[in-house]
DNA sequence: TATATATATTCAATAAAACGAATATAGAGA
DNA sequence: TCTCTATATTCGTTTTATTGAATATATATA
């Protein structure tokens, strides 16, 4: 039980549904979530170590950066079920929409100094 | 989007992820779901509300009973889908089990005074 | 109308979650 | 080793959700 209210949780805040819908694209480092949500730095970390937590993202460290992605759900049938869900859910929603279309201008190339 | 969050908020609960269960085996009043809790009686008309409000339950007046049972989720595809995965999730959980299985010995008649 | 019963609501207190600011950690390169 | 950069964590505060106690509402019956 305490992993299927975890998961729910997890789905419960905007931001994080954001995430979601933004690594159904492609997968992304922290800062540029960070850029695409337009929050601080830490905050973006946080959500993202919450969905990883909840199993519904995983994360695979680069040299200075870490890759965020959607998780396969493969340890975690209830994470499988949402984010299968997810796949359709929300991709109309004006918020979602607005965040997805400008997906293609964050490249962290622009953002992080390296 | 916030119809979703509604219902992600709605099953981050124990206590009202185990009504959505007993609720699977037959429709029940205030006064049962509040036995079987074991918690007073406005928390669980509370909770029954926040369901309610989700799309997860409806409610049907029936004197001064006030009847629950799951909805059918013709107006919520979120809730339609998660109850439909709540038919199988969680059922060998050892709190739900217990609180299944003293279901039969909870009936109205013994509760209610009428 | 008066009373009793099942349910719902309000309100104050408590617990939990989210946030911002500051700081810590880890890896890359000089 | 020192520094720089990307990410993570801590801490104190604010907001949000949950609870308990008391009370209100609604329906049935006398």
């Amino acid at each position: 039980m305490d992993q299927f209210v975890k998961v729910m949780k997890a789905l419960s805040d905007p931001s994080r549904l954001k995430v979601i819908k933004m690594l159904q694209h492609k997968s992304m480092c922290v800062c540029e979530i960070q850029k695409a949500l337009e929050v601080p730095q830490p905050t973006a970390s946080r959500q993202l170590k919450i969905l990883e937590d909840a199993g519904l993202a995983v994360s695979r460290k680069n040299g200075l950066w870490v890759n965020y992605m959607l998780a396969d759900g493969a340890d975690n049938p209830y994470a499988a079920m949402l984010l299968g869900g997810l796949k359709h859910w929300l991709s109309d929603d004006p918020e979602i929409v607005r965040m997805v279309d400008k997906l293609p201008a964050i490249r962290r190339e622009d953002i992080c100094k390296e």
